[in-house]
DNA sequence: CTTCGTTCCTGTACGC
DNA sequence: TGCGTACAGGAACGAA
């Protein structure tokens, strides 16, 4: 399940492998991969055609590769089970392939491949960006916030934006508007290197309770990045296929049942946002109404 | 305006 | 063996 770390092990893998190189057509195989695309699978090819590859960036979740016209990007996100893969072009179609860009140089192609269908890819309009002077994004995401990597990240406007707020922490956290990048294990873990319970009120969260949650989410998303992502199964893969390893170090997500790291309690599960959160009950403890 | 439930999709695991 | 169900879950969307 591809979040921050996972998407940047992308963007840097299609750095390294197509920055420079000039696209010679790109195939839809599956429209609801470009679904956000209106104007269409024609479109969208017609306007990549041709375009020299000159960079790549990313914000939260979002990864973009810029191209020689300064006002477009093909703009990506991998949902749930997206992938991009940088490989051979003459190998077997994968089955769930949805699109294909070619080159130019008739090397490496460039393929997303997406089980769960809820990735997609669009060619985007690029417009300044309103966080980041000199900057530009797709205009899709011009609505998301920085994400915590960034220098554009606002901590002490993020505190503000909570205390404002009438929700839980993880609702929040989870919430692209206010910080992206964040997704349901990072949340988890964040959270648990905080000791701070998912439905506390955001209402109630104190300055230094909001520091704790910014260098638990910036902590556990660069000691993933340092191993190349979190995977559980097959489907986050590099522009390689090759898997991370983060797995390994969750310390709350998908531990249920399993003692704590620091404290030995059994870790909980529960459900929440028709999905799973994972707590530690004695250093998470559920907060009680009117408490604070 | 904010908040929150629903929906989209496919493959795997598991109980009976 | 096969069938039904739970689960994985990001974010657009609409309702309240």
């Amino acid at each position: 399940m591809p979040e921050l770390p996972e998407v940047e092990v992308v963007r840097r893998g299609l750095a390294d492998w197509v920055t420079g190189r000039t696209i010679e057509s790109v195939t839809v195989l599956h429209p609801r991969a470009i679904r956000r695309h209106v104007a269409g699978p024609g479109d969208f090819a017609a306007r990549l055609a041709g375009r020299t590859v000159t960079g790549t960036a990313r914000r939260g979740k979002y990864l973009w590769l810029t191209v020689d016209d300064p006002a477009l990007a093909l703009l990506a996100h991998l949902g749930m089970s997206g992938q991009l893969l940088v490989g051979e072009p003459d190998r077997p179609r994968e089955k769930h392939l949805r699109v294909r860009a070619t080159f130019t140089d008739g090397g490496l192609d460039l393929r997303f491949v997406d089980q769960r269908t809820f990735g997609h890819l669009m060619a985007a309009e690029l417009v300044p960006d309103a966080f980041e002077a000199a900057a530009s994004v797709p205009v899709p995401i011009a609505h998301i916030a920085p994400d915590p990597l960034e220098d554009a990240f606002d901590d002490e406007g993020f505190y503000r934006a909570l205390r404002r707020r009438h929700t839980g922490v993880k609702r929040a956290l989870l919430d692209q508007s206010l910080i992206s990048g964040v997704g349901n294990i990072y949340a988890d873990e964040a959270l648990w290197r905080a000791g701070l319970h998912w439905a506390r009120p955001t209402e109630t969260l104190t300055r230094p309770e909001v520091v704790r949650v910014l260098r638990g989410v910036r902590e556990v998303m660069a000691a993933a990045l340092a191993v190349g992502g979190t995977s559980f199964d097959s489907l986050y893969v590099n522009v390689n296929g090759d898997s991370g390893y983060f797995d390994r170090s969750l310390e709350a997500y998908g531990r249920r049942d399993e003692p704590c790291g620091r404290c030995g309690t059994p870790i909980r599960r529960d459900v929440f946002m028709n999905r799973s959160s994972y707590s530690c009950p004695r250093c998470q403890p559920r907060p009680r109404r009117g408490v604070f």
